[in-house]
DNA sequence: CTTATTTGGGAACGATCGCTCCCGTATGTC
DNA sequence: GACATACGGGAGCGATCGTTCCCAAATAAG
C-alpha cells in the first residue's frame, strides 16, 4: 500500500558482496555501493539498517552461493574420491577469476580483515568453516568406506590438514599466485591419502 | 644542527608494526598511532613522509624481526628435521599470544586485505613468502641428506604442501582456532614427510 | 649570544566517512 | 479522486580521515 520499491534488493545484495569481497569491510564505503547500484545512501539505509548488517547480508548470500557451490562440488555422487576432491581444489584457486583474479575468498578475506573482534562475523566465518570441514570429512569417510582410501586412514587428521591447506591456497590465491603455481600444492595434498608405508622408520 | 628528535623512531616503528599488524592498514588511522605514542600527526608526517610509507616501514621491520625470527627456528643445527618443524610451526601459531591471541601474520594478514593492488606492499609479502619457503626447502633438503626423511621424497610438492598449510594454519589462528586444535593439523603435515608405501594402490 | 635549523604540536585544510532528515514522487486502498 | 504509505534522492549532520601549515621551543654551529 505504497510506493514500489525500484531496485531488487536481492541484486544489492549481490553487488554488495561482489564489493565487500573485493575490497574488504572497511576499505568500502556505503557510497561505493551506491555508486556501484545508481542508489543513494538514504535508500540503502532504508533497506539494510546499516554497513554492518549489509554486509551480514553479504556474507549469508556468499555462503548461500559461493559456499554452497563449494559444497556440491565436494559432494562426490559416485565419482573417484580424489578426483573429486583434485577438481574441488582446482575451482576453489581458479574460481573468482571469472573476472579478474585475486579476490581470494570472502569467508577468508573477511576473518583475517576482522579477526575475533565482531562476533556477529566471527560466528558466521567459523560456521562456514565448520561446513567446509564437514563436507570434507563426508567424502573421506565415504573413500575410506569404498576401499578407495586406505582402510587405516586417520580421517580427523587427513580433514584437518586438507581444510588447513585449502585455507592456504585461498590466501596465496588472492595473493595472486596463478592456479597453474598452486596445482602442486594440490596434487601434493591428495597424494597425502595414499596409503603409509608399512614400517615407518 | 638542530633540535634533536625527541622520540625514537624505531620505537615508532614497533608501535606502528603492533598497531598495523592488529587492526589491519584501513582501519588503522594516522591519529590511531599518533595516540599510541603520545605523537602527533604532523611530527609523523615529517619523520615518515605518509601513512603508506610508515606501513612499508611497518612491514619490513616485521620481516626483520618476526619473520627472522622464524627463519632462525627453521635452522636445523643438528636437531632433528622433524622436531624442528614441528616446533616451528607450533610456535607460529602460538607465538603471537604473548599479549592477546588472534593476530595472525602480518605478512599473511596485509596479502589478503589488500591483496595484490599495492605493487610495493605486493613485493614485500612475495618476498616474505619466498623466504619462507626456501627456508623449508633448505630444511627438507638437509633431512633428506642426512637420511632422516625419505630418500624419494618430492621435496618440491613437500615445500609446497608445508608452506601452504603453514598460511592456512596463520589463518586459523587469526580466526581464533587455539593452537592445540591445530596441533593436529601440524603433526598430519609432518606425518606428510614419512615414506610412503612401496607398491600404491 | 646569536643564528640557522629542525623539532613538537595545535589548528586547520578539504575530503570522505557512516548516517539522518526532509521533501517531492509514486503507488495500493478506499 | 483522496488519502495513507513507502519510496528515491539531495542535502546535510557531526565525526574522522590523511595531510599540511605555522609557530614556539630547543639545540648545534658560528
Amino acid at each position: 500500500m505504497a510506493r514500489p520499491r525500484q531496485f531488487d534488493e536481492q541484486d544489492a545484495v549481490v553487488t554488495a558482496t561482489d564489493l565487500f569481497w573485493r575490497r574488504g569491510y572497511n576499505a568500502t564505503s556505503v557510497r561505493d555501493l551506491g555508486a556501484e547500484l545508481k542508489l543513494t545512501p538514504s535508500s540503502l539505509y532504508r533497506t539494510f539498517t546499516d554497513k554492518h548488517t549489509l554486509f551480514l547480508r553479504a556474507l549469508d548470500h556468499y555462503r548461500a552461493t559461493d559456499s554452497a557451490e563449494a559444497e556440491r562440488r565436494l559432494d562426490a555422487a559416485g565419482r573417484p574420491v580424489r578426483e573429486v576432491l583434485r577438481d574441488w581444489m582446482l575451482w576453489l584457486v581458479s574460481c573468482p577469476s571469472d573476472g579478474e583474479p585475486g579476490r581470494g575468498c570472502f569467508v577468508v578475506n573477511t576473518a583475517t580483515e576482522l579477526g575475533t573482534a565482531d562476533a556477529e562475523i566471527r560466528e558466521r566465518t567459523e560456521a562456514a568453516f565448520e561446513v567446509t570441514r564437514q563436507a570434507v570429512r563426508s567424502l573421506l569417510l565415504e573413500g575410506r568406506g569404498s576401499g578407495e582410501l586406505p582402510a587405516d586412514l586417520d580421517v580427523d587428521a587427513s580433514v584437518e590438514l586438507l581444510f588447513t591447506t585449502v585455507l592456504g591456497l585461498r590466501v596465496r590465491e588472492r595473493a595472486g599466485h596463478a592456479p597453474e603455481r598452486l596445482a602442486t600444492t594440490i596434487d601434493a595434498a591428495i597424494k597425502t591419502l595414499d596409503p603409509a608405508s608399512v614400517q615407518p622408520s
